[in-house]
RNA sequence: GCGGAUGUGGCGGAAUUGGCAGACGCGCCGGCCUUAGGAGCCGGUGUCUACGACGUGUGGGUUCGAGUCCCUUCAUCCGCACCA
């Protein structure tokens, strides 16, 4: 079959008959099915767009042909750093090259042949979408889930501008190799942590990866324990977070993070120069670092006290880069005797161990990090851990020192960019007003087109007078615009919700056909973004339903993720290591149906694994098998009905093929669907070998249809060329998916394994209706069971139903 | 470092979830067909010292029975909050 000539055909035909498009008077049999969108990159389309987009419309596609009415959007997440850099690189504008790149994109998914629907096509750097994503931010700022505060960003003092942390390389700038140090700007912030216990009560219930829901229930990190204060001498206080408040009478020092604002408070003057000198050293280390558990533990002392409010005991007051401003309350208490990184602190500083739990079974080791009873603690003493926690705690909190509390790891997210690329923040501040929301009328704050981006120290927008100067909503005097603009993930934590209802003007969506197209049914994507994007998406999607605007709490209800597919050599494929494969020299030799089908047989689907084209003839070879197939039966005349033995196997086949394909598909297992129509087509080749006059060609013909029905989501312009050649009427596609005849699957006989003392000894044929006293009968009377049970004693007889016999004997 | 995974023939990968390891395909070997075959059709193919034994990264355990469950250890891959 000319492939090339055929897929054209069938796309314009599709095309024209508007086959792919939504039709939403089938709302209600509605299945929403979303692969992730792309980053418009200059590079054409990819392997790793091909294995999600193709694989996936086979699925969607199977999903119609069982009667679904099926929405399958694409669209293009547009804005990001990589056109920025390639702007700063060769001067050529972001939105220039992004449009052209998507553009080409376009062409070249439309020539994929999968069923996107692009009358709802998005973009996200249109004014169109990111105006909504605009409207987002004031709602959730509204809302109080949006809120300004100081935080770090990696600093370049070569290019004077922000890094990103993929830009930082060993701790330098990647373009310049400066030293990177972290600088503080007041950002935005989305409270993502309000939803903290919901995000993660909710993950039960998702037909998700439980891998997945594994790495997000780490990510939010909810650990239960107390809250303890401590007074310095100066008067200040300042809260600890701790676990183990059993241990708190063994606390011999108290360490604050190095970017706590108390720390430069109270430091003393003897050690001013050592904290400075401490302050910037962290400065240039990375958390992942500083998080290190093998990483020796540093730390100065502050010159300053505080009291320990359990006992009233002074305890020195240390910063060490081990405990993060970012989590907790950014200041913990040492235990030296009851945890392994204070025992070590303790020992290196030469601060006191105290014990405080003891095991009470002999093991007096420390640290001691176990749950023990208590000494040397007062009043507590001989409680144990578990109690002491929560009695402790409580005793605390009568003189106001304490509370019980729960603590995430999850911080809130940041969506403030010092960059050009992304949608500006819709925020206007006012010398008068102080910072003043821009009225939803307003919307879009468009991002304007000329603008410097040249890194000179400056955000791209602050330098924009065009873009900056504006007047307050509110008192109508002269104002100034935000000059950031949002983390493209803000972009994509929504759009989802867009897609339904991609061209309202409006509003960001229709409430009603919202609330009838979501969740999306099936969401398919990489597995990197386990954390990040569906973690913002499920929380964005919480925030709007309590807002009233959505009437369901959960994005994405069922979730697989696509494997990688790495370069031959076996490493992720990249143009520097030269070991790139581009899916177009496939396309041009054997077409996008052969391509889609060998990805989805080469590769375990949520594996991935190296690219190896060894089987990709064989993938063409087995087309070739089918068509011919086709055609010879097309064209096949006999009146035989017989349906003996032959046809009873050769319809087992057929049941078998359907049965599995069908539960295969399901569960985006390609591999073994396609070999399962590898078999069955075997199949059809063994029975077409025997004699014409013999064969009901009848049941042989509905056989090849069934085979074509079957195959139709894996190769789709295939077998509509296929299926329009045997008359079909109409498309393959609106045909019904077939259903197996379980009446098929019947079989008279079973074949067991029989085994003695679990050892392989014999097959053994029985009748379907055999009863466990036949099968124990005809086992044992077997030749060879006979002969390895001789002269022994029958212990047991094993009987697996349809499988299995294992005669134990001593 | 922390978190999540993976490890099965020469290769890509299967295995009804604790029940015949290696489905299906590649490669290789053989046969048929053919003027020819890098086409097609049919058959074989885990390893070995081979009527038996051994085999799912390593070492142990549970069980009548383990690729599958538990412990140990090694190796590789992914994410870690400003890449998307």
């Amino acid at each position: 079959m000319d492939m090339h000539y055929v897929e054209k055909k069938w796309q314009e035909k599709w095309e024209k008959s508007k086959l792919n498009y939504f039709n939403k008077k089938n709302m209600d049999k509605k299945f929403y099915c979303l692969e992730m969108f792309s980053y418009p990159s200059a590079a054409k389309l990819h392997v790793g767009h091909w294995y999600n987009y193709g694989p996936t419309d086979s699925y969607a596609r199977f999903k119609k042909m069982k009667g679904y009415e099926v929405f399958q959007p694409m669209g293009f997440d547009a804005f990001g750093l990589p056109a920025e850099n390639y702007a700063i690189k060769t001067g050529i504008h972001p939105k220039d090259s992004t449009e052209k790149n998507i553009a080409t994109m376009e062409t070249q998914l439309k020539a994929m042949g999968a069923m996107f629907d692009w009358s709802a096509e998005i973009k996200t750097c249109e004014e169109d979408y990111y105006k909504w994503t605009q409207w987002l931010f004031l709602k959730l700022y509204e809302n109080g889930l949006a809120y300004r505060k100081e935080a770090p960003v990696n600093w370049c003092s070569g290019c004077n501008t922000v890094l990103a942390n993929e830009q930082v390389i060993d701790g330098k700038c990647e373009r310049c190799g400066t030293v990177i140090v972290k600088k503080n700007l007041t950002q935005w912030f989305f409270k993502i942590t309000a939803y903290a216990e919901e995000l993660l009560k909710d993950l039960d219930g998702l037909d998700w990866p439980e891998k997945t829901k594994a790495m997000q229930r780490n990510w939010i990190g909810r650990s239960s324990g107390g809250e303890i204060e401590f007074t310095c001498e100066s008067g200040d206080t300042f809260k600890v977070f701790t676990t183990r408040a059993d241990t708190v009478f063994g606390v011999s020092y108290v360490v604050l993070a190095p970017e706590h604002p108390l720390v430069k408070k109270l430091c003393s003057k003897e050690q001013r120069a050592a904290v400075d000198a401490y302050l910037e050293e962290t400065s240039k280390t990375d958390e992942i670092d500083r998080l290190s558990t093998t990483r020796e533990k540093t730390g100065v002392f502050i010159g300053h006290y505080a009291i320990n409010p359990a006992n009233d005991k002074r305890v020195p007051i240390y910063i060490a880069d081990y405990v993060l401003y970012s989590y907790g309350t950014g200041a913990v208490m040492g235990v030296p005797a009851h945890d392994e990184r204070d025992f070590a602190f303790a020992t290196k500083y030469g601060l006191p161990i105290n014990r405080v739990i003891i095991s009470g079974n002999g093991d007096d080791d420390l640290p001691y990090c176990e749950d023990g009873i208590l000494v040397n603690s007062l009043g507590h003493d001989g409680e144990k851990s578990a109690d002491a926690r929560k009695a402790i705690i409580n005793s605390l909190a009568q003189k106001g020192k304490g509370a019980h509390c729960i603590n995430y790891r999850l911080r809130d997210w940041l969506v403030s960019r010092q960059r050009y690329w992304g949608a500006p923040i819709p925020m206007v501040y006012c010398d008068k007003c102080g910072e003043v929301p821009v009225p939803v009328k307003d919307l879009p704050v468009k991002l304007p087109y000329d603008v410097e981006f040249k890194p000179d120290g400056k955000s791209p927008l602050a330098k924009s007078e065009e873009f900056m100067s504006t007047v307050c909503p509110k008192c109508g005097r002269k104002a100034r615009r935000d000059p950031d603009t949002l983390d493209t993930f803000v972009c994509s934590s929504w759009y989802f919700l867009r897609y339904p209802d991609a061209k309202n003007p409006d509003e960001p969506f229709d409430k009603d056909v919202i609330n009838k197209m979501l969740p999306v049914d099936k969401y398919v994507g990489g597995p990197e973004h386990a954390c990040m994007h569906l973690l913002y998406a499920r929380f964005i999607t919480k925030a709007l339903r309590d807002m009233g605007y959505l009437n369901f709490g959960e994005p994405f209800k069922s979730l697989t993720h696509q494997g990688v597919i790495l370069g031959p050599d076996g490493n992720r494929m990249s143009k520097s290591k030269g070991n790139v494969i581009s899916p177009d020299d496939y396309i041009e030799q054997y077409g996008s149906d052969v391509f889609r089908l060998y990805l989805m047989f080469g590769f375990s689907y949520t594996e991935g694994g190296p690219w190896n084209d060894d089987g990709i003839k064989s993938v063409s070879k087995f087309l070739d098998r089918v068509e011919r197939l086709a055609e010879k039966t097309r064209a096949m005349k006999g009146r035989n009905t017989a349906f003996g033995r032959d046809e009873k196997e050769l319809n087992y086949a057929r049941n078998y093929a359907i049965l599995n394909v069908n539960k295969d598909l399901e569960a985006f297992s390609f591999n073994t669907a396609v070999a399962r129509l590898m078999e069955y087509v075997n199949a059809l080749y063994k029975y077409d070998a025997a004699d014409d006059s013999l064969k009901n060609v009848k049941l042989l013909k509905d056989c090849v249809n069934d085979l074509i029905l079957l195959l139709a989501p894996f190769t789709p312009h295939f077998c509509e060329e296929l299926w329009s050649l045997a008359d079909g009427k109409k498309s393959v596609f609106l045909t019904p998916y077939p259903e197996a005849d379980m009446n098929a699957l019947v079989r008279d006989e079973v074949e067991y394994a029989v085994q003695v003392n679990s050892k392989m000894r014999c097959k053994l044929v029985l009748s379907k209706d055999a009863t466990v006293d036949d099968i124990r009968a005809a086992a044992l009377a077997e030749p060879k069971i006979a002969e390895a049970t001789e002269g022994k004693n029958i212990v047991n007889v094993i009987i697996i139903p349809n499988r299995l016999i294992n005669v134990i004997c001593k």
